[in-house]
Parts: C-alpha cells; structure tokens; sequence
RNA sequence: GGCCUGUUGGUGAAGCGGUUAACACGUCGCCCUCUCAAGGCGAUAUUCAUGGGUCCAAGUCCCAUACAGGUCACCA
C-alpha cells in the first residue's frame, strides 16, 4: 500500500494534473502585461467594495495591455444566493464594466465559476496526496473544538498543526479502512513550513511585510469535494495564469499559506496587491465599509440619489490613486482611461469613504455635460424615480433643455447641480403644476415698501424680445424711478437717500418667480417662462402677499 | 492572546533624511455681482499620536507605549 493506492481511492476519476498544465498554457501577451482577475462570491449584486477591488484589477490590466477576468467564487455551498451570478453580471453590465473573460462570454481559461472546476481541483490534490504532501484527516468537529480549548487553556498557538495535527501521521493502511469505512473526511496540506522561520510578502502596495512561515494543515479539499479559498486561489490562479492578484487587505495574513500553497504545489507565485479597505465613520470610531450595514455601500443608493455611474467611477479613481484627483483637475478633457493607474499611488491604511467629497466630485461631472444630455438622463431617472416628474417634462424637451442651459456654456458654467434629483429641486418652480401644491410659501414676502409696481413694470416695461442687456437696462430705469439705488456703490454710502437696492428690486421679482431669494439668471428665467404666464404668477403672488 | 498594518489640519490626503508641510473638500472673510452658484484674492497644521534614540539635519530611520484596523473556520 503507497500514497498511490490512497490517491486512487480518494479521487479514483480524475485527470492527471499535467492534462491541466497543457490545457492552460501560458498567456502570450507583451512584456510587462498583467493578468488580473475580479474573483467575488456570488452574493448577488456589486457593492462598493466590489467595485473597487475589480475597477483597480480592470485599470491596471487594460493599461497594461494585458487581460483580466471574472471569476466566480462559489465554493462555499451555504452560501449559495439565487440568481447570484446573474446578478452581479447584471450589475457590472449596468455600470458598462466588463471583463476580457468571464461565465458568460467564456474564455480559452474557463470555466470561470469554480464550482464548475471540482474536478480540476482534485486532480491537484490528488498530486498532493501521491507526493505525500496531502493526507485525509478525519477529525471531528468534537475533536478540533476539543483540541482548540487544550490550546486556549495551554496558552498554545490554536489551530491544526504540528504535534496537534493528530492525522498526519496516520499510516496509510489506517487511512484506507477508515475510507472504507465511510468515515467522513477532508483533505489536509501536510505544511512543510515552520512558524519561527520569515517569508517576506514583497506587496505592489504595502511593500515588504516579513510574517512567519505557515505551519497549519490548512484544508484543502471541504468534505463536500469542493476546495477551500486558499487551494482553489493557488490552482485557479495558477491555471489562469494570473500575473498580479489585487484582492482586498483582509488576505494579507493569509499569505504565508498561498505562498506555501504555490511552493508545494510547483507554481510560480503571482505578485500580490493588497488594497487597503474603504472604511467609513460610525460615531468616533472608523470602520470597514460594510455590504449589509452601509447605504452608502449599495450602487442603488446613488442611482436612488440620481448619481450618475461615471461619478462614482471618478471618485473611486479618485481614492485609488492619490494623483488622479489633481491630474483630472489639470486635464479636464480627459477621461478616466487616459490616467496611468500605478500601486505605488493607492493607499496603504483605510480610505474613509466621503459622501460630500463624492457630491463635489458630481457637480463637477455636472457642470461639463450638455444641457440636453442631462435632460436625456434626468429623464430616464425620474421614470424610475419620478413619475410626477417625468409627466412633466417628457413631451416638452426643449423647455427644460433650456433651463438647464442657463449659464452653462460659458467658460465657467454653474455647478448647482450634483444630481438628477437636483434637476426638480433647482427648477420645480418653473412647473406650474409643482408651483400651485400648498406648501410653497414665498421666502420674506416682508418688504419696507409697496410691491404693487412690479405688476406695472411687467405690464408696461417688461418686454421679452429684449436683449440680456436691454432688459437689465430698463430695470434699472425702472428701479431707479421708483427710488431705488442703481449703483451699489452709492446705495452703500447712503442708504437712506434710496427706497433699496436694485438688488432688493430683483429680489422681489425673483421671488415672485421663484418663491425664493435665489436662483439662477433672471433675464432667462423670465423669458424661458413666458410673459402671458408671468402676468398670471404675478396675480397669485400679490394676492398672496396682500393677504399675509 | 498570537501574527500583521496604520496613526499628518474640521475632512480626505501628498510627503520616501534638508520643502514656507503639496493638493482637494469643507469652513470663514473680502472682491465681482440682479440673487445664488461659479470665479478671483486671502485666512484656516510653528507642526506630523506620545516618549526615547540615531544623525550636522527626522513627519520621514530605529525602539518602546497608547489608540485604531485586519486576521487567526470544512466562509470567502
């Protein structure tokens, strides 16, 4: 009886894992090319965090002139979400990020889903058991929590190694009767490594990080058949030939036994990038970003606030790399593709998640589109979002178009606007419908003077084929006739020779207009809302005023 | 508890042995102005968690302490 006879009884259908080496050969690709891979569990949908890790696997590889793809982690069987593949794939989709190779498209490297690579994994594990490099251990949940209280109680290390490794050693035929048996099992590297020798993890990020050398039988193969993260990260890796594993920081302590995994197992190790976690503010304390707990975690939480999906690209880029911030300052014209994403500009501690920051980063985004661009979208949204909303301004393009384009193209174009939802909220006032609900009350209606003249200069004055400048021309005229000050200079030295300032004149038009003391251009506001419908506001509002 | 990482202004951060300690967001002034937004100008860290050490010179290197985070599964 040898290692072979355990082998073949373990795992008596499998291929020999050379089959897989030719199957998978290397990658011809250019010096320097990098192969990344996105590798989530199926949960269901893509978070923040997900985005992240996969948009720095995605820049690094397509600058690179290289290749990345999506794998599929679904080893862990309870874990198991409906439609969770389908989910995630839908949500990379609705972002526009795809992948060189994923379960969809396929690829000369799939499958891509792991569970449906089983076989592949036990062929190496069947190599590892033939080498003597991996047992089958058949210690209970009773004897493991047995043995992690001994060592909790002796001030031991826990975990299964070394002399605590009660089935390494177990001779073969031992071995064989309990299979025999039906006793359940898993398989177990039997680690070569000892705990007071260093590795050192030269990280693309964090640099070199010295840790000890792992000594722990990690399992390799779960009594289900399927492999545990570690096995399936070096075979998988290996196999689809990996060049740089960028993966959260939450691995870095696990390196010690992917290093030993890869070594054992005559791989070449890829260069790891272990990205710091986005975090953010609880109270004082800072913490990871969490899928379950955030709202600022779910992509839905920004396209529920209208932010567009290229917003939230540029603020990732933006915490990615500490230079993009500046250079997409510096050059405005360009997009996120033409930046040369690099390791040693990502952060090494936690990135506190900014939601303000990220609305700055949008009204930026904002202010660059065209008018009708933003209509196209803010449409789209408020179907979704909006439905009184989009009633409103879906059979009259042009009106809101217009609107939007008040002192945008200029060389310094406005920056109100973070948001589709931003849109209603900047111009709800320029719907008739949305001004005559209840709760609209004008901002200061109290003025030291009688207002019942603007009606006389809307009637008289007011003419809306002026100019800009005609237009402010005559309400100056017509302010100053009535006693206001034209000149901010002058009213300031004297206030009390003026009835107000043109500014307090405007004022009561842009309230009238507006409800409210601010506002975009007025020349435009009032010729974009139309004179004949002017008048009729005007009624409402000194009806209004007059009975406060 | 073991192992690993981090700690720079109100916030995110740059910094890699010699800089007036970048930049961005925020906040506050002033200017411009029909209001707001934008823009312009200026103010916002005598100091880089604390204590030692090395060096002519330390935020930057070393050691301790404190605090924070990560990780120690048949989860990824």
């Amino acid at each position: 009886m040898n290692n072979n006879d355990l082998a073949n009884l373990i795992f008596p259908n499998v291929k020999d894992s050379n089959y897989y080496e030719e199957l998978y050969p290397e990658r011809s690709l250019k010096e320097g090319a990098m192969v990344t891979r996105f590798a989530p569990s199926p949960t269901g949908f893509v978070h923040m965090g997900s985005l992240y890790t996969s948009f720095s696997n995605l820049m690094l590889a397509k600058q690179s002139g290289g290749v990345v793809f999506l794998r599929i982690e679904d080893t862990d069987q309870k874990r198991e979400v409906e439609n969770g593949i389908e989910g995630i794939i839908r949500d990379f989709n609705n972002l526009k990020i795809s992948f060189d190779e994923d379960p969809i498209k396929g690829g000369k490297y799939g499958p891509y889903i792991q569970s449906e690579r089983r076989e592949i994994y036990q062929s190496f594990a069947k190599k590892l058991i033939i080498e003597g490099k991996a047992y089958p251990c058949f210690a209970t949940e009773e004897e493991l929590k047995n043995l992690r209280e001994m060592q909790e109680l002796n001030k031991e290390r826990i975990g299964y190694y070394g002399s605590w490794a009660k089935y390494r050693n177990l001779s073969i035929e031992e071995a064989i009767t309990k299979i025999k048996n039906n006793e359940p099992y898993i398989i177990r590297l039997k680690s070569p490594g000892d705990f007071n020798n260093k590795i050192i993890l030269d990280d693309c990020i964090k640099g070199k990080i010295e840790m000890p050398e792992n000594d722990m039988d990690i399992v390799i193969i779960k009594s289900d058949g399927l492999p545990t993260y570690h096995f399936a990260h070096a075979v998988d890796d290996h196999l689809m030939r990996t060049t740089h594993v960028i993966r959260g920081d939450e691995w870095v302590s696990s390196y010690p036994i992917h290093k030993q995994l890869f070594e054992v197992l005559g791989f070449k190790e890829p260069r790891y990038a272990h990205l710091a976690p986005l975090t953010i503010k609880e109270g004082t304390t800072v913490r990871k970003l969490s899928k379950r707990k955030d709202k600022e975690s779910a992509i839905s939480f920004y396209h529920q606030l209208g932010i567009p999906d290229e917003v939230i690209k540029l603020y990732i880029a933006t915490i990615n790399n500490s230079s993009f911030e500046e250079w997409y300052i510096a050059n405005s014209d360009k997009t996120i593709d033409d930046y040369h994403f690099t390791f040693d500009k990502m952060p090494i501690g936690g990135s506190l998640f900014d939601l303000e920051k990220l609305m700055s980063i949008s009204k930026v985004y904002f202010s660059k589109l065209k008018a009708s661009d933003i209509y196209n979208r803010t449409l789209e949204y408020a179907k979704e979002y909006d439905n009184e909303f989009y009633n409103l301004i879906v059979n009259d393009p042009l009106y809101l178009t217009n609107l939007l384009n008040i002192e945008r193209n200029i060389e310094r174009p406005r920056m109100d606007i973070g948001s589709y939802s931003d849109v209603k909220k900047e111009f709800w006032y320029m719907f008739d419908e949305l001004f005559a609900k209840e709760d609209n009350p004008y901002q200061d209606i109290t003025y030291p003077y009688d207002i019942s003249f603007i009606k006389d200069y809307f009637v008289n004055i007011y003419n809306e084929q002026d100019t800009e400048e005609e237009w402010f021309n005559k309400v100056k005229d017509y302010a100053s006739s009535k006693g206001f000050a034209v000149n901010r200079k002058e009213y300031k030295e004297n206030p009390d020779n003026f009835l107000g300032n043109i500014a307090d004149f405007c004022s009561i038009i842009r309230v009238m207009l507006t409800t409210s003391n601010t506002s975009p251009n007025m020349y435009d506001l009032l010729k974009i809302y139309g004179k004949e419908r002017l008048l009729k506001r005007l009624d409402k509002f000194l009806n209004d005023v007059n009975k406060g």
